[in-house]
RNA sequence: GGCCCCAUGGUCAAGCGGUUAAGACACCACCCUUUCACGGUGGUAUCAUGGGUUCGAAUCCCGUUGGGGUCACCA
């Protein structure tokens, strides 16, 4: 067959040497060692979890080792394409501090651009032709429909599945035959023509999992789509070969169809990039667990961290215990130093699937949180509610100061001990509600009605906002000791049964009066904060 | 089903042939405390299984089981 001749009819033209897009994208000049990595995302706009989890992994390896990180869109599939995708993409992962050296969109060396793999049709064309002309592709005239009835028999003969071999029908067409469909118009696919045995076993070093074993792929896949553009697999090693990536660092997943990269590497003469497949991040689905997908988990999307007002901080803080084994333990030592100190390595990766733990999370959340400012808290809490809250919660702002007052005392500053309360934004704004909204519902009292209002009376008799703390809770005491509760703990637990209950109770009442929940920071302070005028409308609302 | 990956408490995990099998989260108890939060002390709980190799196995090898991934003109 002339392979040069079906080359020219089914991408006719000229097109550049290969060898002109090794000058036009030459080998990169960066120190030894240095790893270029890359995110490759489809610009779908959505972004969980998973994809935070890759980035992380790319940002740190390229980074530490002085190397280059960059931002390839792969939207060879337009049923995928939304507006605005890699803006998204990019917005979401600066929050987590994640920054691009080249790439879509990116200001920097665009010596290896275009980054749209819809942009760089000519140069996967031009290889697919050069492909077909050393007869290692062919085109392929199945419709939809024959390669499923194809598959179901395939199944229903418990066989493997797939164009290969003798199921490769277009693979045998004579020349005849591909002039006969072509004349007619027929639309069609390029396929490689594979060589592999799948009884041949590679072995193969993973940057991640250590040494694995792949078996030679035989599967014919398509290449280049009817509609003239290249597959995930052929986009795949002409792109990492010419924007010249050294570590593709990629979700397990991937490893399924790592024969076919191998080949495609190798049929185009490519040196093969090093590979580290890392484990999915796992969610827990009834009594089993499964990979972080799209569809099925919305509420893992970054989106929803953003909503719900996490801190950057805290989740690449956990991102990275989950990665990197010894990375905890280094924080536990060197919780002040910023995070790029730590040496991320690959054989510290974890090799099996991790199961997502808000729980943890949330503690490192807090402890994050714990280690703010109150000027750097009360930025934090605003710049997430100027996009989030509600119009009261806006408010709140208002009165720098009283916020200030707020946060230094519910972060407990100053004190002892920080205090650890706070998780997210959305959660520290209800938790500090009641200094600047009157308590919607209030906690149940533990006492009846009648002494609640005695000593909501008695407080107010006695109340004096220039108390000092020391004073305020002696006349707390007075007001304990007069209705029957023991003034002094220790008394109390002394004989538990001489007493109605002890001073905390008595407390309690008023915390709830003032707050409307019975668990709050000291409340001599909150009532500081509030002033007296208020103090009293609450406590006399409360009765 | 074929192929591939994985396997230490509920979760994340240390461990690289000899350990009382770390640590963190969660949970429980107690202490501190006017509540809560913080902090402190203690506790419950792990080497999936069967065979080897070895003086000795969580660690090395094989089988089994279990879990996961993947089998598109999606990435």
């Amino acid at each position: 067959m002339d392979y040069k001749a079906l080359a020219e009819r089914l991408l006719p033209g000229e097109y550049p040497s290969l060898a002109s897009y090794e000058e036009k994208y030459p080998p990169r000049d960066l120190p030894k060692g240095a790893q270029v990595t890359r995110l490759a995302p489809s610009p779908t706009g959505f972004i969980h979890l998973g994809n935070l989890f890759a980035a992380i992994v790319n940002e740190r390896i390229a980074h530490q080792s002085g190397g280059i990180l960059y931002l390839r869109i792969e939207d060879t599939d337009l049923k995928r394409k939304v507006e605005g995708a890699v803006e998204a993409v990019k917005n979401a992962l600066r929050y987590f501090d994640i920054k691009f050296d080249e790439g879509a969109e990116i200001d920097g060396d665009n010596t290896y651009a275009p980054w749209y793999q819809r942009q760089r049709a000519e140069i996967y064309r031009a290889f697919v032709k050069h492909l077909i002309e050393i007869g290692r592709a062919y085109p392929c005239f199945c419709t939809e429909e024959e390669l499923t009835k194809l598959r179901e028999e395939q199944t229903a003969k418990k066989e493997i599945t797939g164009y290969y071999g003798k199921y490769a029908r277009c693979r045998n067409l004579s020349e005849e035959e591909i002039y006969k469909n072509l004349d007619a118009g027929k639309p069609f696919v390029i396929r490689l023509k594979s060589m592999g045995n799948p009884e041949n076993k590679i072995k193969f070093r993973d940057a991640i999992k250590g040494e694995i074993t792949v078996t030679e792929n035989d599967q014919d896949v398509v290449i280049l789509k009817s509609d003239g553009i290249p597959t995930y697999h052929f986009a795949h090693a002409i792109d990492d070969h010419f924007m010249r990536t050294t570590l593709v660092i990629r979700g397990e997943e991937w490893l399924a169809s790592l024969p076919i990269h191998i080949e495609l590497f190798d049929v185009l003469g490519f040196e093969r990039p090093r590979y580290g497949h890392n484990c999915s991040l796992m969610k827990q689905d009834g009594d089993t667990r499964r990979k972080l997908s799209k569809r099925k988990d919305p509420e893992l999307s970054l989106e929803f961290y953003r909503k719900e007002g996490y801190y950057a901080r805290a989740v690449k803080v956990y991102m990275l215990t989950l990665l990197n084994s010894n990375f905890e333990e280094w924080y536990l030592k060197n919780p002040e130093k910023p995070l790029e100190e730590f040496k991320f390595t690959a054989e510290k990766m974890s090799k099996s699937g991790t199961l997502f733990d808000i729980d943890k999370l949330n503690d490192i959340s807090k402890n994050e949180l714990s280690k703010l400012s109150a000027e750097e808290m009360f930025d934090f809490l605003k710049s997430w509610a100027d996009e989030f809250g509600t119009e009261a919660q806006k408010g709140y702002f208002e009165d720098r100061d009283k916020m200030l007052k707020v946060l230094t005392l519910c972060m407990g500053i100053g004190g002892k001990k920080r205090r650890k309360d706070f998780t997210t934004a959305s959660q520290a704004m209800d938790f500090i509600r009641y200094f600047f909204e009157k308590p919607a519902s209030y906690e149940e009292y533990r006492v009846d009605g009648e002494t609640k209002r005695t000593i909501l009376e008695g407080f107010l008799a006695k109340y004096d906002p220039a108390d000092d703390s020391q004073a305020w809770f002696a006349k707390i005491k007075e007001i304990a000791a007069e209705n029957g509760f023991a003034a002094e703990m220790k008394d109390y637990k002394a004989s538990p049964e001489a007493y109605r209950g002890s001073v905390a109770d008595v407390a309690e009442v008023l915390r709830i009066a003032t707050t409307g929940k019975a668990n709050t920071p000291d409340l001599w302070t909150i009532q500081q904060i509030l002033g007296e005028e208020e103090t009293k409308a609450r406590i006399g609302a409360a009765m």
